[in-house]
DNA sequence: GAGTGGTCTAGACCACTTG
DNA sequence: AAGTGGTCTAGACCACTCT
């Protein structure tokens, strides 16, 4: 007698508010499109704030929406697919890649990431910060560790560091005849760091993409690139335009 | 005055709780070991339950926990190395595959998985669902669209679903050789169905891996899996057995 | 300054597992 | 029955972005 009906299945409130406004932004909603704020939405359906926040965030996570304080929350467009297993995207230092590099600096990495390059866990390596902007918006940052062994020819004239420098070791690494990558996709949360650059708040939601260079049988390079999940899809081949996955109800039958 | 010292940069409570308590699990906590309930911990912190959750949520998103409804939260054991892009444990019907075949039916895919498929909407493709166990854990729960131009020779003999039926599908799609495959990764929720299969609630964050088989130019067959994004991390060539990611902090310099 | 989303609280009740 | 995590509420205040 209130709003609708009662349910006999005890789903969860947020839940069912997420179907319903999933439904809404099917139909109801353009791409960019501002909803009403978050107060009146929850004085809309009857429930606390909180529960409808907790019906947006999931939401968000899949990519729906997009929220931003002080602004409001809006329709997102659909993910962009993202080339990650591809030579021309993603090899270091290609010709066309989507990646500006910002700095480069020499520093003994992480223990965990010295296991993997097979040096000593003190030895300096260069590392590589780049970040991959599509579509005018951020959506990766990366961290490039390269051992000098991969890249012998590299002048030490230059400046030790700066987008200068990062630019020289990739083009020196590029030189090294990569063979192959082999690569690990996980779900992680942004940093305080990664948060910034990739214009969001430490905890959001990131695919981290971890990637192995091999050149001659052994590991030249290792990337640790985290990419926005709320607006990713990652591709591997050549996967690229195609759209599918549009929230759990994907698959009627 | 009252508990430790204000900070000067209001890093939010939850995500200073988060911090302290995943270097708590580094050198504290053994995998498996159980954590202190969460009225418990929220009051040895001095916060409200809700925020205690808020840091759980953020680690157990991580990798870093497990919890379980009536039972507690546990500390996780390392992310399982899966591998999703090669042809020994990822294509339909191999021999050694870690899949289990649980049904099949004749039935219209989603508009979508048509468009993919090059078939008219209304066409009806053999629909196998399938779950995949790793280490006595479900880990994935897919749907794999075959339409039946890929599988001409299919006897119509058998059960028209079932087990069985589904073994014989994918037999037969092996048997049309399948040439390469594409695959996407993306962040979703699981469904209330998807939910159930992986022993996680509704909205469960997975990793939605959508892979295109290629057979003579064509697409042979499209499969859409969910791999759970708490315990999986994906593989895509022989990236096996290395453990780098864990947490933000691995970027230390 | 007004309006937005983000954080936090203190409490309640529910669904589930286990002894 | 007791204990756990999961859901929900009603309110407060903060950080941020706009105009």
């Amino acid at each position: 007698m209130g709003t609708t009906q009662l349910e006999s299945v005890p789903e969860p409130k947020y839940w069912h508010l997420r179907t319903v406004l999933s439904e809404a932004l099917d139909s109801e909603f353009e791409v960019g499109e501002i909803l009403p704020n978050e107060r009146d939405l929850a004085a809309r359906f009857g429930v606390a704030r909180a529960t409808l926040r907790q019906a947006l965030e999931q939401l968000e996570l899949e990519g729906r929406l997009q929220r931003r304080r002080g602004v409001g929350t809006t329709v997102a467009p659909p993910r962009v697919g993202v080339a990650v297993g591809t030579r021309e995207h993603a090899w270091p230092g290609a010709a066309d890649d989507a990646w500006q590099a910002a700095d480069c600096h020499l520093a003994a990495p992480p223990a965990a990431v010295a296991d993997v390059l097979e040096t000593d866990r003190d030895e300096p390596v260069h590392t590589v910060r780049r970040s991959r902007v599509s579509h005018g918006q951020p959506v990766a940052a990366e961290l490039l560790y390269v051992p000098p062994s991969s890249v012998p020819d590299l002048t030490a004239i230059d400046a030790p560091s700066g987008p200068a420098r990062a630019r020289a070791v990739l083009r020196e690494l590029q030189r090294g005849d990569l063979e192959r990558q082999e690569s690990a996709v996980e779900l992680g949360s942004a940093g305080a760091d990664d948060a910034k650059e990739l214009d969001r708040l430490p905890g959001a939601p990131v695919l981290v993409v971890t990637t192995r260079y091999l050149a001659e049988g052994r590991t030249a390079a290792l990337s640790v690139a985290t990419y926005r999940a709320d607006t990713c899809r990652l591709t591997f081949g050549d996967f690229g335009d195609v759209e599918i996955h549009h929230g759990p109800e994907t698959r009627a039958s």
